[in-house]
DNA sequence: AGGATAGCCTGCGGGC
DNA sequence: TGCCCGCAGGCTATCC
């Protein structure tokens, strides 16, 4: 669930008070969250930045990365469930449960504060690297551009050169994070029926002009959610455990069998990329709009 | 070798 | 009410 709009507005949430920050201790609960060891490492405190000041916080894609002295630092991914949160002063009703690790700062104004690392899926997981230049060559060598920094014009060529000669779905190559940094399920399916784009459009017959209208739906699907806190479906929270609320504004996503909220139409769904996809197969054509109808041969059964 | 698929893991909702 | 099953999904390993 955590998708980039998520990450980044987590980011933000988390800079204000973390960059600065001395790490007066870091607390590993559970050993295997830590992921990415090189053989036979054992896991120090200076992996999870204890004695570190952090010096900023980065993001490419879904990965964020909490940089600190000397450019040595930490990946988080938070997977499926994964959360990075302040923990509160007073008791509150957030759950308690699975916090795998957990780090003791003293903020620029000399407070001490406690930053929490709660998984329930375990999907997600914390790496360590040395510098930043072992961040770039070895943990985020493998992501493409990523879907909001990148300019339009470059992103939309690099989405076209990929899928020239490929057998895949467009959607699969949204969702593919060598070739774009940080779209996931949710926004990719929103971005494409905000271009009209069939899921399942075959990524080859694309020209440059569908590519670059269905980017700059990307960005813009985004950058609205980006401003809106994120989509909270179950557990995302930022860093001070507020909800997002983009969610509210989703088109298709979660909408299956509803009415489109654009012509009406009953929203279809289906396996695409092996993932379940929603779509409104009148407004989201698998060809260039004609004046006639869509065509429907070949979608996947709808539910 | 590209591309599809299984599996990891927990929580939750539907059905009985 | 309570149990069981299916599903959700980011990423990696494995298979075709």
């Amino acid at each position: 669930m955590p998708e980039l709009p998520e990450v980044e507005h987590l980011r933000r949430s988390l800079a204000t008070d973390l960059v600065g920050a001395s790490v007066e201790e870091a607390s590993l609960l559970r050993v295997d969250i830590v992921r990415g060891r090189r053989p036979g490492h054992c896991i120090v405190a200076a992996d999870l930045i204890e004695g570190s000041t952090v010096l900023g916080l980065e993001r490419h894609g879904k990965q964020l990365a909490i940089v600190g002295t000397e450019g040595s630092g930490l990946v988080v991914r938070l997977g499926m469930s994964g959360q990075l949160r302040w923990m509160p002063d007073k008791a509150s009703g957030l759950p308690r449960d699975h916090v795998h690790a957990r780090w003791r700062l003293r903020d620029a104004h000399g407070r001490f504060r406690t930053l929490e690392f709660r998984d329930p899926r375990r999907f997600g997981g914390l790496f360590p690297f040395r510098s930043v230049d072992d961040l770039r060559s070895r943990l985020w060598s493998g992501l493409g551009p990523d879907a909001v920094l990148e300019p339009v014009e470059s992103l939309s060529i690099a989405l076209m050169e990929a899928g020239h000669g490929s057998q895949r779905a467009v959607k699969a190559m949204l969702l593919d994070q060598s070739i774009v940094a940080g779209v996931g399920n949710i926004y990719a399916d929103e971005a494409l029926f905000a271009a009209g784009i069939h899921p399942q459009h075959a990524a080859r017959r694309l020209d440059a002009e569908r590519w670059r209208r269905l980017v700059e739906a990307l960005r813009h699907t985004l950058v609205a959610s980006i401003e809106a806190g994120g989509s909270t479906l179950r557990d995302y929270v930022d860093a001070g455990g507020r909800r997002g609320s983009f969610q509210k504004t989703h088109q298709v996503y979660g909408r299956a069998r509803l009415p489109c909220l654009r012509c009406g139409e009953t929203l279809r769904s289906g396996p695409v990329a092996s993932r379940t996809t929603v779509w409104c197969p009148n407004c989201q054509s698998r060809r260039p709009r004609r004046s006639g109808r869509p065509a429907h041969a070949h979608e996947p059964q709808s539910r």
